[in-house]
RNA sequence: GGGUUGGUAGCUCAGCACGGUAGAGCAGCGGCCUUUUAAGCCGUUGGUCCCGGGUUCGAGUCCCGGCCAACCCA
């Protein structure tokens, strides 16, 4: 948006006593100051009759919906909102109002109002805020609309809304100015609602299952629990530099140590990485741990969590996706038992039976020939990791734990029994991504020491020796869980890109 | 990081392949209208055509560079 509005205003606005009709010696020159302008000629206008266009407050009966809702012919109401579309008749008017829970139309007449406060009405501008008292009625077109007997401007818009109709389309604006995406967009205010419904469910559901939410640091000076790219920030008091956090993990281990048995957390985490439709360098994550618990407890967690938070706020447990035209385009069944399948399985299933029998070589030629690409770094753990993540995730839209992962992709989990090369995990894939990666947790601090020196290479700074000494002191055996809270977002929601369920989406600053 | 597409009035968009005075609808402003709802009718204001170069008598349009975004790929 331009940034040009700072040098026009001069004192003689301010005070609002000067009420020239337009023609000011210095008119600004860019159209959108025009309209300013104008506004602000109003608001003058407004406090020239002694009325203040900034209230502090105005009670409402009830919200829009809810008059709506309780409709009575000639009941009185006090509602509230923003105006989003007028139609003038003259010697009357209807306004469209609209608060968080829906609009109504207001009606105004000038014998009802008198000349003086109609005018005022009149004056009104898309966008203002008012309160209005008023009986209701319907319209002979069959409209619920409330007969205003009195008004006060709750608060004045110097600058015009988007177009009523069309709405904002621009996606930068949208992402740079979401309020105004949320004014003009009915369906992404309520898309926003249904996020913040769907966290406190989550948290009714743990709550209900004795877990304990605790809020753990964002600042650490050893960034863990993940691998990942950490963000560096500079804490100027004590000195030295932070990371902010990559993951939950680490501190709600120690919490398990320290006697805490049910504990989560929902908190944003930052990853110093690339940006995508599925990735957003600050996302929101859910972890819990359950000691005593292993990753069989912790399926039948995920499983049931999903499927409470889509009876509560969905009421179904079948999830339809729509297109513009409201065709279903996609349909994701959530009805337990979800399909669970054994990680090697699946691979074979896609890439071959004989996958794992095959070399190393070998495998990274069919990965080719079967359109993977392979960069010529790649372990071999990791060519088939790609085989995983390009040729079966993208197409587990259906609820799917994949179980037993390849050791080497996990160092926190413990080791299989039944298979040394793969680790107690599962991993609940929905609507083609990875939503939730769990597992039995690692409580040998001796093995975990192993594996975490392993990951930092040869950086000793890295090593978290504090969490390791934690875990020397006695962590209870635990399943642990977490979750993506904007791709569970995506998947509930219909959203294609992460951003869409993201209130303020990281952009290139202007 | 690479490719594709886009950036024109407050909003939504035409105009560009083929260079010749910058357009529409909505919003705004003025007028008419006391049950409209994308209200209607009459009139009207409004532009750094993303930025910077170049070609040309002349560039929103063609060429080069840059910025921002979306999508795809990495």
């Amino acid at each position: 948006m331009p940034a040009f509005v700072f040098h026009l205003w001069r004192p003689m606005d301010a005070n609002g006593k000067n009420t020239n009709q337009g023609n000011t010696a210095e008119a600004p020159q860019r159209p959108l100051e025009m309209l300013i302008e104008q506004r602000k000629a109003k608001l003058a206008a407004l406090r020239a009759k002694g009325i203040d266009p900034f209230r502090n407050k105005f009670t409402p009966s009830e919200t829009c919906a809810a008059a709506r809702a309780n409709y009575a012919e000639g009941r009185q109401v006090a509602v509230a909102g923003r105006i989003t579309a007028h139609r003038d008749m003259g010697k009357s008017m209807f306004v469209d109002i609209r608060d968080q829970t829906g609009r109504i139309q207001l009606y105004a007449q000038q014998n009802v109002l008198g000349p003086e406060q109609f005018a005022i009405f009149k004056d009104l501008d898309l966008g203002d805020f008012i309160g209005a008292h008023g009986t209701m009625f319907i319209t002979k077109t069959g409209e619920i609309s409330v007969r205003v007997t009195s008004f006060v401007v709750l608060a004045k818009a110097l600058r015009p809304p988007p177009a009523k109709w069309h709405g904002l389309e621009d996606t930068e604006l949208r992402y740079r100015q979401r309020y105004l995406d949320l004014m003009a967009n009915p369906e992404v205010l309520e898309l926003f609602l249904k996020r913040s419904q769907i966290v406190r469910e989550i948290r009714n559901f743990l709550h209900a299952r004795g877990f304990v939410e605790v809020e753990t640091p964002v600042l650490q000076p050893i960034p863990g629990g993940a691998a990942a790219k950490p963000f560096v920030t500079h804490h100027h008091a004590l000195g030295c530099d932070f990371y902010l956090r990559i993951a939950l993990e680490l501190p709600l281990k120690r919490l398990l140590v320290g006697g805490m048995d049910k504990v989560f957390e929902i908190g944003r985490v930052f990853r110093n990485e690339g940006i995508s439709r599925k990735h957003s360098p600050e996302f929101t994550m859910l972890e819990a741990y359950q000691a005593y618990a292993d990753y069989e407890t912790m399926m039948e967690l995920v499983q049931s969590l999903v499927c409470h938070v889509a009876e509560k706020v969905f009421g179904t447990l079948v999830i339809e996706h729509k297109d513009a035209q409201g065709n279903v385009v996609k349909t994701i069944d959530l009805r337990p038992p979800w399909r669970r399948v054994r990680y090697k399985d699946i691979v074979r299933e896609r890439a071959g039976a004989d996958w794992f029998d095959i070399s190393p070589a070998e495998r990274r030629a069919r990965a080719v020939a079967l359109g993977v690409e392979i960069g010529p770094e790649y372990e071999d753990f990791e060519v088939t990791q790609a085989v995983f993540e390009k040729l079966i995730e993208p197409t587990l839209i259906q609820p799917t734990f994949v179980t037993h992962a390849l050791k080497e992709l996990i160092p926190l989990a413990k080791t299989s029994p039944d298979d040394p090369t793969t680790v107690v995990v599962f991993e609940c894939c929905i609507n083609g991504q990875e939503i939730a990666p769990d597992y039995t947790e690692q409580n040998d601090p001796i093995e975990q020491r192993q594996r975490l020196e392993q990951q930092a290479g040869g950086e000793r700074q890295k090593l978290d020796e504090d969490f390791l000494i934690a875990l020397e002191h006695g962590m209870p055996p635990a399943g642990g869980m977490g979750m993506g809270i904007d791709r569970l977002c995506m998947m509930f929601l219909g959203a294609e890109s992460i951003r869409d369920v993201i209130l303020f989406p990281q952009l290139k600053p202007r």
